[in-house]
DNA sequence: CTAATTTATCGTAATATTGCAATATAAATA
DNA sequence: TATTTATATTGCAATATTACGATAAATTAG
């Protein structure tokens, strides 16, 4: 089908999903890493840090942007893009979670 | 066309990539919470404890051993399931230096 | 051995994603 | 105003993902 049935799980299972899977492409693992390696609002040359063409990229900012994993805003002609904490903050939550079981883990048989 | 050119990215950036992605299904993070909830390796009820048809869950537990989220042996006729800490480890270190950056950025601007 | 149980695989339909050329839009500048 | 520059949108082709019925494979119980 290619249709998530997202109306049987938790609100929380559906939005670390869209949070997830907005990170999971390769070009916009190297936004996100671009625009921390930059330490500042990046503005206007993220399409020529990326191997793609410039609708390709706008449509992976978009996405990401949708996702809450980025903010952008106008400055002049061009557009600064940054970090979006929200978005990042709610992922931190769930990882943490994980790495505290990790940790702690006491009954490993596999 | 719906092919990704993971050939212009890099090794690390297409491996957090899969990771994610593998992440980005709401039934693959019901699976992940389910372990962590159980607290133990969970032999056979998986298929229960999700909303979809057994060939379904099972295809999201093939992605997710795939990925190196999870690992799992034979136990009997059932099979047992747990986190494998490889592939969160990988991503463990990816959110903590987003983490990092985040909560020393100073120049905010969007 | 046979039946029951559990998980995997195959095949397929419906939908989503990726990528880009062409084009549109918007702002700055000459 | 016309041109340049930067980004978004549209439309489309190629490929990937999601879901499940049917069926296979493997193990255990009787």
């Amino acid at each position: 089908m290619g249709i998530t049935k997202t109306e049987h799980f938790t609100e929380q299972q559906n939005e670390l999903a869209v949070l997830a899977k907005a990170i999971g492409h390769p070009a916009r693992i190297a936004i996100i890493q671009h625009l921390i390696k930059v330490n500042s609002c990046v503005c206007g040359d993220i399409v020529n840090e990326l191997p793609l063409a410039q609708p390709t990229v706008s449509q992976h900012l978009k996405e990401l942007k949708n996702a809450g994993l980025i903010k952008g805003n106008f400055e002049g002609n061009a557009i600064c893009y940054c970090l979006n904490e929200e978005g990042f903050g709610k992922i931190k939550v769930f990882f943490e979670s994980i790495n505290t079981y990790l940790e702690n883990q006491k009954n490993q048989c596999c």
